[in-house]
RNA sequence: GGGCGGUUAGUUUAAUGGUAAAACAUCUCGUUUACACCGAGAAGAGUGGAAGUCCGAUUCUUCCACCGCCCACCA
């Protein structure tokens, strides 16, 4: 008899909080209770999803990739541990509270640090569980005992222990540093925080007098400067920058400035004597080959003003306002406002030589949109030398291996030039920078870094870290593989003796429709969410991981989620016909069936049909597992998929309708459901209760 | 500017040195031991363009075009 809650379409709705439920209840997330004896270990570290965020299709992606692979091995009979967390994720994490408290009204400097931080901790007791109960929806099979967070006091005294590894190691310095300087958080940002937008803009060209007798005698005089021989014009986009400059740069090579190389030019309106120097770094095709070097404001020219030895002047404070170096003209307003004022005093200076219209990029702020001013400030420094050196060797040698392996050049060559990190941020929320009198805050990275032996409980010897590092397996987004990667694995090398991970996965990116990064900010992206509401977690992971094949990229597509959802319900039904042929429920573990399991299936009994299924359930199993272990997940679904539905449904089932051999359905029915539980656990494991309810199919003996 | 990847039926993808496969969509027929979220079948591309290697290329090489991604950065 079919049981009654077995209706004729499978409903997610009906299944996936109930069967979740059971896994935790179980305790089988937990290494600690897995059943047996279990010599061999499986340990992975979830990548902290950001306490500001909600759920997107990477979260999806990465998290079911990892999922399949810790439920195979838990099911292989490995002591599997994966172990979740959340990151205070620094600015992103400062902005979203902002934010929020500017709703009504509030600024965080109102507030003060104190209390600030404490709307901070209110935020994150509020917002880990809703990402975390995003995850478990998605079916994510992770030892929820053991979650951590980025500003757990362990992982403060972890980073505590690896600052001051760092300082007596003398690789940490405070240094100047022109930095991108975002106004509106107060902090200066990494190269990847920012994000470029392509802008109109004008190109001054500016005519600077040259430092000889007449021309520098008339400009004192207020007269105009004159003649094409005693002048050396710059293009520049932002002419107000000029008052804080101090040399002009040509290229070596330009025959053009040759001979004055090593002369002085009279910056206008400052009226002070600087430099002609020549750089390299000078590109002679742009404007007019001759470029303004303003050490204090600019990257590029802060680099050149080191090469030469030139004064650093701060014309612009970090709130965006001109100080008194910037002269009086501008002093006290914003720098947007003294383009205009520069402009017209050059203009009766009569040194402004011409205005172009001009395309170029500007920088914004990632996480307020506000503009990026460079900008001379004090930071703190890792020397990357050694590190990198240490990370490149443990990648070299194949500590840890990069698959796809293409990424592993990729990831040595930027390890090469890596510059010095920046560790320090001018924030609020984060990890203080343990030096008295120190007022910013690490890096966000600086805890992500360490964050496969800090989350096992280092520096503290504990079991954990004895026995789940180095972990076997990490997943990332290309994007951050220098930046986490990379972090990841030096300090592995460095505070642990052993790269942090065998294995770093790294896995696709998912685009939209039109073949473009998903975007929350130009609203092109998905919400998972939806998606489950509209098919079922099963059919969502499907989706995402039926599309995952040899290519980089996923183009999102919303029909393999309904593949997947008619997928789930072809199984649902398969499973009814079974248990119709099987008359009713079969208590596997008391029946034939275990000793048969081994296939012991009487040969001579077998119809053709039998033999054929059989052979093709060898082959499938084999097949499957092989590619599961190069973490070829698409490809393994793909299998299922065809085997189940065009071998054992449509052709099989079939003839079963004709001669029956109980057995042998029932063996290759229950293992379909194995192979098939790391990629759709739900409706999985709500049909093997309908066979067997003594135990749940998650620590069922995977099929070999 | 540097690097990487893609370009195959309407769509999303697969495959192969010997003239291409699947899913979805379309059309036709069928469906009383699971499933209309089903079954059987049909039609539909000669694999972005050009050249080369080869008996033979969609598959290898080169160039070009277009699309996308990453990194650097434009004074």
């Amino acid at each position: 008899m079919i049981p009654k809650e077995l209706n004729s379409a499978y409903d997610p709705k009906k299944t996936e909080n109930k069967i979740y439920k059971l896994w935790e209840k179980s305790g089988y997330f937990s290494p600690d209770k897995l059943p047996g004896k279990r010599t061999k270990k499986f340990s992975v570290m979830m990548a902290p999803p950001n306490i500001t965020g909600s759920l997107h299709m990477g979260h999806v992606l990465e998290n079911t990739e990892v999922d399949i692979l810790v439920r195979m091995k838990r099911m292989r009979g490995f002591k599997t541990l994966w172990l979740p967390g959340i990151d205070h994720a620094g600015i992103a994490g400062q902005n979203a509270v902002e934010k929020e408290l500017r709703k009504q009204g509030i600024r965080r400097h109102d507030l003060g640090r104190e209390k600030f931080l404490e709307k901070m901790w209110e935020w994150k007791s509020k917002y880990e569980h809703v990402i975390l109960d995003q995850l478990k929806k998605i079916g994510v099979s992770s030892d929820w005992s053991r979650t951590r967070f980025t500003m757990d006091p362990n992982i403060n005294t972890a980073i505590q222990k690896a600052f001051i590894h760092y300082y007596k190691k003398d690789w940490i310095y405070r240094g100047e540093r022109v930095i991108n300087w975002c106004q509106r958080c107060g902090t200066g940002i990494s190269d990847l925080e920012m994000e470029y937008k392509e802008e109109k803009g004008k190109l001054y060209h500016i005519k600077y007098p040259l430092a000889l007798r007449p021309a520098s005698q008339k400009l004192q005089r207020g007269e105009q400067a004159q003649g094409d021989n005693d002048i050396i014009i710059v293009a520049t986009t932002r002419p107000e920058t000029m008052l804080g400059d101090t040399a002009v740069a040509v290229n070596p090579k330009d025959s053009r400035y040759k001979n004055l190389v090593g002369k002085e030019a009279v910056l206008p309106i400052q009226n002070r004597k600087i430099p002609i120097i020549a750089d390299i770094s000078i590109d002679m095709k742009f404007g007019t080959g001759a470029v303004k070097v303003t050490p204090a404001h600019d990257v590029t020219d802060f680099e050149i003003s080191q090469r030469h030895n030139l004064p650093k002047v701060q014309i612009i404070n970090e709130r965006g306002i001109m100080t008194a170096e910037a002269g009086k003209i501008c002093e006290g307003f914003k720098a947007g406002e003294c383009r205009e004022k520069v402009i017209e005093k050059l203009g009766e200076l009569g040194l402004l030589q011409k205005i172009e219209d001009y395309t170029h990029n500007v920088a914004y702020c990632e996480r307020c949109s506000a503009k990026i001013e460079p900008r001379l400030s004090k930071q703190w420094f890792l020397k990357m030398s050694e590190l990198a050196k240490l990370a490149i060797g443990a990648i070299k040698n194949k500590e840890t291996i990069i698959i796809p392996k293409k990424w592993e050049r990729v990831l040595i060559d930027r390890l090469k030039n890596e510059r010095d990190w920046n560790i320090s941020r001018q924030l609020w929320w984060g990890h203080k920078i343990p030096i008295e009198g120190e007022n910013d805050v690490l890096d966000t990275w600086f805890s992500s870094a360490l964050w496969p032996f800090a989350t096992l409980g280092w520096p503290k010897k504990t079991k954990d870290l004895k026995n789940y590092y180095p972990t076997d397996f990490i997943t990332s987004a290309r994007d951050i593989l220098n930046i986490w990667i990379a972090k990841m694995i030096f300090s592995g090398k460095e505070f642990m003796g052993r790269s942090p991970f065998k294995i770093a996965y790294i896995h696709a990116t998912i685009l939209n429709k039109e073949g473009k990064r998903m975007s929350k900010s130009l609203g092109t992206g998905v919400d998972p969410l939806e998606l489950i509401e509209k098919y079922g977690a099963d059919a969502v992971r499907f989706g995402i991981i039926y599309q995952n094949l040899g290519n980089q990229d996923i183009r999102f597509n919303e029909n393999a989620m309904i593949t997947g959802k008619k997928f789930a319900n072809k199984i649902w039904n398969a499973t009814r016909f079974v248990l119709m042929a099987q008359n009713g429920k079969f208590e596997i573990r008391n029946s034939k069936f275990e000793k048969n399991s081994k296939l012991k299936i009487k040969n001579s009994k077998l119809t053709e049909a039998d033999k054929k299924i059989l052979n093709g359930l060898k082959k499938t199993t084999a097949e499957v597992n092989n590619l599961i272990e190069k973490y070829e997940f698409g490809k393994a679904l793909h299998l299922l998929y065809d085997f189940f539905w065009h071998e054992y449904a449509d052709v099989y089932i079939e003839a079963v309708k004709k001669q029956l051999n109980r057995e042998v359905i029932l063996k290759v029915h229950i293992d379909l459901l194995k192979l098939l539980h790391p990629f759709m656990p739900f409706i999985t494991e709500e049909l093997w209760g309908m066979f067997d309810k003594k135990g749940l199919l998650i620590i069922e003996k995977w099929p070999n």
